[in-house]
RNA sequence: GGCUGCAUAGUUCAGCGGUAGAACGCCUGUCUCAUGAGCAGGAAGUCCCAGGUUCAACUCCUGGUGCAGCCA
């Protein structure tokens, strides 16, 4: 069987869960669903990052011992994807037990390129990384502005990264390892002007991993949460490599650059696509803790429903690049697209099926469905236009049934109605991946399974009962 | 400061060296099976600005402006 396996980053605790992430892992689950559809073998693989010293400052903050707050902030996660049907294999948290063994391991792996050394510069605790003075904005870091960066010297342990310039290079010729192009110039531009060895522990940290040839460091919490990908990957690394990254921006250089460097040091295969996605704004801001615009995936679930979070955030945004998510034209694609369109499409044939009946023939209709088209936009990541396609198609069984009146008593309409109520079983199933919740809700009333085979084979129900309103309009 | 990308309808975005496109919104007409849904038609753009190349530029080139990103 062939496999795909899809992974997202893994977020840090440190913050609650917000649109922002649970973006990324809607077009993940897409992907993880779209190939399961397909009949792959799919991981889809997510968690969270629970090392490092801002954690350990939280944990204080909130009077918690490190291991109580990772694990009450862990859940919010869960609880969030679970909100937005997020339907990954598993859920690795970087203090799972053979996370941690996997990671000592590794390193043991790559021992020649390790070397002990001294680290001396200026440290930003909110980002957990070294800055030099030029990257400063008024010798603050431009993320966490107020915040004094550390002067910092101590004993570390480093990567020979510089030692990989060239393999780096070389792999970036292989097409569609960074995605989007843009970002593929970035890194390599970046790693063309050279690389820098990688200080992979800190000293005086208690909350990380234990280095294995030093009791007295702990691993780098980025070192560490990138094993997350191959320690996850499924027994004996089952799955590994991955078909997919997903990531945000702001992770490029760690995913484009140190990961792969990683993997090559200790003879693993490299993944096939980085995939770097924009950021979004809400509202037209920038979310921030500061801004007090971080709303949480269950409230909007809850207001809003899950299926039309995840269709607005997938037919509205170009993946590669930054969009804002606006409950102004979410309202809008809810009601002018899922209600109005699909949604009263179905309540409308199903209606017209209950009262006429069904007869059973050939679906001309069905034709008209691009489905090589929409399974080469979902393949580039297009699923704005995946989504625009099917919906081509949902105004054309509109237009058929207006053109045919097929509610007008006459002989050829329960042949007529039939075609349409099997054109919205193909629908429904190509629209799974995107929104499960509703399909599901169809392949029920019209008694289907969904499977991509089952697109092409004809609906056998008898008798339909009209089905409930799918999607209740918002003012 | 250096480098990269983007700029097209009210909005989100396609597109192309030869009459400017879609979806949504808006306006008009219309059907009644359906969630005041559907269908048909329409208005709407100096394709950021200025030069250049070309028989012909929204498209290619140069410069400018604005926005975004990258600079270990």
């Amino acid at each position: 069987m062939k496999k795909f396996y899809v992974t997202t980053a893994i977020d840090y605790v440190n913050a609650e869960p917000h649109i922002g992430h649970a973006y990324q892992k809607i077009i993940a689950d897409v992907l993880a669903r779209w190939y399961r559809l397909k009949g792959f073998e799919v991981f889809y693989l997510t968690g969270t990052d629970e090392h490092g010293q801002k954690i350990s400052e939280s944990a204080k903050n909130f009077g918690l011992s490190e291991k109580e707050f990772v694990d009450k902030m862990s859940i919010k996660f869960k609880e969030a994807w679970k909100c937005l049907n997020i339907s990954y294999d598993r859920f690795i948290r970087t203090t799972d037990k053979d996370h941690e063994i996997f990671v000592q391991n590794f390193i043991k792996k790559i021992k020649k390129d390790i070397y002990k050394g001294k680290y001396s510069g200026l440290y930003c605790v909110g980002c957990e990384r070294f800055y030099t003075e030029k990257d400063l904005i008024n010798g603050e870091c431009q993320f966490h502005p107020g915040k004094k960066l550390e002067i910092f010297e101590e004993e570390t342990y480093y990567f020979k990264l510089s030692a990989y310039r060239k393999k780096l290079l070389n792999l970036y010729k292989k097409k569609d390892f960074i995605l989007p192009i843009e970002r593929k110039n970035e890194i390599v531009s970046r790693v063309k002007e050279g690389l820098q060895d990688l200080s992979i522990t800190r000293k005086n940290l208690k909350w990380g991993i234990a280095f294995p040839f030093d009791k007295g460091h702990v691993v780098y919490v980025w070192f560490d949460a990138l094993l997350n990908y191959l320690s996850g990957s499924g027994k004996k690394q089952k799955f590994w490599p991955a078909d997919v990254h997903l990531l945000g921006k702001d992770n490029g250089w760690f995913h484009a650059v140190i990961w792969p460097a990683m993997l090559i040091a200790a003879n693993y295969k490299l993944p096939k696509t980085v995939f770097i996605h924009g950021f979004l704004t809400f509202n037209g801001q920038k979310i921030s803790k500061t801004l007090g615009n971080v709303i949480s995936p269950e409230y909007l679930t809850k207001k809003y429903g899950s299926d039309s979070i995840r269709y607005y955030i997938l037919r509205n945004f170009v993946l590669g690049e930054d969009g804002d998510f606006s409950e102004k034209s979410l309202i809008e694609r809810h009601n002018n697209e899922l209600a109005n369109k699909f949604g009263n499409l179905v309540t409308r044939i199903t209606s017209l099926a209950e009262k006429f009946g069904i007869e059973k023939t050939k679906n001309n209709l069905l034709k008209n469905l691009k489905i090589k088209e929409i399974e080469k936009y979902i393949k580039s990541y297009s699923f704005d236009k995946a989504l625009n396609e099917i919906f081509s198609f949902i105004d054309l069984c509109n237009e058929y049934i207006q053109k045919n009146k097929l509610w007008e008593a006459k002989k050829e309409n329960k042949k007529q109605i039939y075609q349409v109520l099997d054109s919205v079983k193909a629908i429904s199933i190509l629209l799974w991946p995107f929104i499960p919740e509703t399909s599901e809700k169809i392949a029920k009333t019209l008694k289907f399974k969904i499977k991509f085979e089952n697109i092409k084979k004809p609906i056998s129900i008898k008798k339909v009962k009209k089905s409930e309103i799918l999607f209740k309009k918002f003012n």
